[in-house]
DNA sequence: CTCCAATTATTAGTGCACTAACTATTAGCG
DNA sequence: CGCTAATAGTTAGTGCACTAATAATTGGAG
């Protein structure tokens, strides 16, 4: 309503709560997160919990590096909530094989299981978020774009590459990372 | 597990890490305010701290209440941080006359002189994210629309609106009554 | 006027996220 | 070999954000 015209945004316009474009980012993701909630609690996750859930689901036999590198967090931030995941029954930690400075971060049979549940949750999202499948991608690149603004830090471009796989059918010789 | 049937990319796609709004956004949200970090330690400010800064120095006595309404944050969350404030020596803490429940919050002198130097945080943050002002509105504009997605569909309590100053929508007196 | 309900802010407790400091293990070099 | 540097994870400490419980004040009903 009272827009001027660019040239005449003065700088205290730029002060407004309601034009920081950092104040409505920081709502709109508490906001998700918060709209996540109830639809998590039925798999006993948090949203963080959720997440390295998802990477886990993805590889299952993770470090804890590999892990806080693909989700764009600290070890330390990590670390205790392997702890309440394994308290959860969702995944195992233990010494790597050849390796006793890393962790193999495992899914347990429970945690695999739980993938299954979690299948509908994109999808309930999406429609208690009102949004369409385009409309979700558009966003998605928008923030994209974001992190790669502040390219000061590398944006979490998910490792696959250079991650413990657990194909091997037969054999205990998978992860040349995590055993070293 | 084998290998899903390679046709049925629809939903198995869906948990893919990188396919995340969620994660794309938190990400993204953590990434801006971190480079926020190093223009508002010049200004002794967290970035919480700042963006209440912004309400105070659009409306100086304000009530708790009506900080946190403005900032979309429980008062529980405002309480300690105002009390940091407090301790930089921005913001006084009194009970408001007329009303011993209310707390009157209003700027010292200091902190209103600290507005001159934040005059300088929008535009240098621009720069430093690489972004133009109509990249910054059209991103605002996302979030605002996602904000706005959460708290319309479902029974969400977090009530966002676009605007938030002394105009009651249909809430009690917010704080106009301080200096009662 | 007294008692009860609503309002307002704070405290306690959980969890996330970061930095810095620490332990333990491994690898490398002389 | 043994010392040193690098790697891997955890712990400590600060701060943010939420829910639930608490304390204090106010306003209204009986």
């Amino acid at each position: 309503m009272d827009a001027p015209a660019p040239a005449d945004i003065s700088q205290d316009d730029d002060l407004l709560l309601e034009h920081q474009l950092c104040f409505a980012l920081t709502v709109a993701a508490r906001s998700v997160v918060g709209a996540y909630k109830p639809v998590l609690e039925k798999l006993n996750l948090t949203h963080p919990q959720y997440l390295v859930m998802l990477s886990l689901w993805e590889t299952s036999p993770r470090t804890v590096r590999n892990i806080s590198d693909a989700l764009a967090q600290e070890p330390a931030t990590i670390s205790p909530l392997l702890r309440r995941l394994e308290a959860a029954g969702y995944i195992t930690r233990r010494r790597a094989d050849g390796n006793e400075r890393a962790l193999a971060v495992e899914l347990t049979p429970a945690g695999a299981a739980l993938r299954q549940q979690a299948l509908e949750v994109p999808g309930t999202m999406m429609e208690r978020l009102g949004l369409t499948r385009s409309q979700v991608m558009d966003l998605h690149a928008s923030m994209m774009g974001l992190i790669a603004a502040t390219s000061g830090g590398t944006p979490q471009p998910t490792e696959v590459a250079g991650t413990v796989r657990t194909e091997p059918p037969g054999r205990r010789d998978s992860g040349a990372r995590i055993e070293g």
